[in-house]
DNA sequence: ACAACATACAACCGAATGGTTGTATATTGG
DNA sequence: CCAATATACAACCATTCGGTTGTATGTTGT
């Protein structure tokens, strides 16, 4: 069985809502970094930020490739485009809300 | 003391990392509902649905107006661009690793 | 071979989350 | 006026979260 939609948003946007997160995101985006090279740009232990690697790793937002004993994590901005069509269909939703209430207005005025 | 980005992005993205909320969100975006027209939606307690209805508002992804007895609850899409500005930016960050990627790739060319 | 390094993961802890029930306060309709 | 309705919020509870330390395992450089 697979993750429904909402599974995945969760996992989005719960891997989203923490800071040290987004920020990892940041530098993955912008390039590969270790597991330890991450770790050292934050003030707490290996073990937490690892932690934070496979939250957005298992959220998909994120992919490791082994070098050596190294592990290289790379964002994937696929998923980070998911999450902005999530986005897109609540404005979509809005902007029926939006024509709905021009329907009216213009089938008021007819009268 | 305004709220810092960081603490708007933690408010919107913890807001929705939960589904119930999320549902909520969409139907206030198509139009305005009470909290007890939304709360009558979900198999949960009015207490809760309140609380997510609460947490929607202080995130500044809908705001409440008073009708009588009744708080008419409405999703802001500003606040739903603000969430899709945020990820835009990281697909920038990952758009200058790319470039970066193409600069490297044009020098080596030229030797 | 082996010491150092990189990673993963379990066990634990305090704080936050998502739910509950109960209570207080406004507002309204009859 | 007063019963019913709509909302807000406090107190509580089980679970999850974000951090810790400790341990196990794999990889590398000398």
């Amino acid at each position: 069985m697979t993750a429904s939609s909402e599974d995945r948003a969760d996992a989005f946007f719960h891997a989203l809502a923490d800071r040290t997160r987004r920020d990892i995101l940041r530098r993955v985006l912008a390039g590969e970094h270790s597991v330890s090279a991450l770790a050292a740009k934050y003030d707490m232990s290996f073990a937490a930020v690892q932690k934070h690697v496979a939250i957005l790793e298992r959220a998909g937002l994120l992919t490791k490739r082994r070098q050596g004993r190294e592990q290289l994590a790379s964002g994937d901005v696929e998923a980070v485009r998911t999450v902005a069509s999530m986005l897109s269909e609540l404005e979509e939703v809005w902007r029926g809300r939006i024509d709905r209430i021009d329907a009216l207005l213009n089938e008021t005025e007819e009268h």
